[in-house]
DNA sequence: CACACGTGGGC
DNA sequence: TGCCCAAGTGT
């Protein structure tokens, strides 16, 4: 098996938040591109954005080269071994430190994410709310006794694999599973209750108007500001309004000309947002705008809300 | 601590 | 549709 660290750490940082799926194709593609933390180091930041183009929580790949840039520097190129000295770099937090260091240098220390807090939760009946931050606390120290001291990798990557099979969230143990007679919960009945988790999250409506401007076969585009977020990603300037009704007339009032092309909204959920956005053509040229041929936006990193809107676009034409 | 930060899939 | 889930970290 691979225990090469700077592959673990890109497979462990695209594997936040998301399915396995879906990264297998990003993560060959990347390790093709960048096959060492000094390529890394070194990219250009357009190249990292292409990269990760459709990924999403793209402050992941920014934090990834602070940290290449870091292992070049400060250490020497040589990878940092231990947990305590991973988390030091930019991205690398309590659960990827453990990830690393017990897979690719056996250290003992459990891998704690949404997994492992079900199955411990579920195992060992702990009520504590794994939104609260400080719940952490208290599920390392009942687990790091368990974790096994020859093979700690093969440990933590067992665990998530039970969370993603036997252990999913909505998935009941059966009662001839082989765990069941070590699931606290299951023996009870509360086996669906755990692991406990307050965290709800609203998803706050936004309204937009997305910006189709020509000239010459090209069409108007922004860089989005360098923070927040899709930051320094190209998309059709952006108006926001209040409301999805107040969208053509806003635009009306500065462009007497706006044609509306779609009649329902482009929509894109964010994790704490829900964008709708109509599609308004106008003639007027702003200088504000940079004007690019299809040929000079492609190679540009595009996000998923933009990929969207041009094709809601070409659909009109 | 609470919240920002993307995307895709299931029901 | 709306809500939840999926290998978290930074501020």
């Amino acid at each position: 098996m691979d225990k090469e660290p700077y592959h673990i750490w890109i497979s462990e940082i695209m594997l936040q938040q998301t399915q396995v799926e879906t990264v297998i194709p990003y993560y060959e593609r990347f390790l093709s591109a960048l096959p060492t933390v000094a390529a890394l180091a070194n990219a250009d930041e357009a190249v990292l954005l292409k990269l990760w183009s459709g990924l999403g929580y793209y402050s992941r790949v920014r934090n990834m080269q602070k940290a290449a840039i870091q292992i070049m520097t400060e250490h020497g190129g040589v990878f940092p071994s231990t947990a305590k000295d991973l988390q030091t770099l930019s991205g690398i937090g309590p659960y990827t430190a453990a990830a690393i260091a017990s897979i690719s240098f056996g250290e003992v220390v459990p891998a704690l994410d949404g997994n492992m807090f079900r199955v411990f939760a579920r195992l060992l009946k702990i009520d504590a709310d794994i939104a609260q931050p400080s719940s952490r606390k208290l599920f390392y120290t009942r687990i790091l006794p368990i974790v096994d001291p020859v093979r700690p990798g093969d440990f933590n990557q067992a665990i998530m694999d039970l969370g993603t099979s036997l252990m999913r969230a909505k998935a009941e143990t059966k009662s001839e599973s082989p765990f069941a007679r070590f699931n606290l919960s299951f023996q009870d009945g509360t086996e669906l209750t755990y692991p406990i988790k307050s965290k709800k999250v609203k998803q706050i409506p936004k309204f937009y108007a997305a910006i189709i401007s020509e000239t010459s076969g090209a069409l108007a585009y922004e860089q989005r500001p360098k923070t927040g977020l899709l930051a320094n990603f190209w998309t059709f300037p952006l108006l926001e309004f209040d409301s999805w009704d107040a969208i053509y007339d806003g635009v009306s009032a500065q462009y007497p000309d706006a044609k509306q092309l779609t009649i329902s909204p482009v929509t894109h959920l964010f994790t704490h947002q829900k964008w709708q956005v109509m599609l308004v053509q106008v003639d007027k040229i702003e200088e504000k705008w940079t004007y690019l041929t299809d040929e000079a936006y492609d190679v540009l990193p595009q996000t998923t809300l933009q990929l969207k809107l041009q094709a809601a676009l070409k659909e009109m034409q």
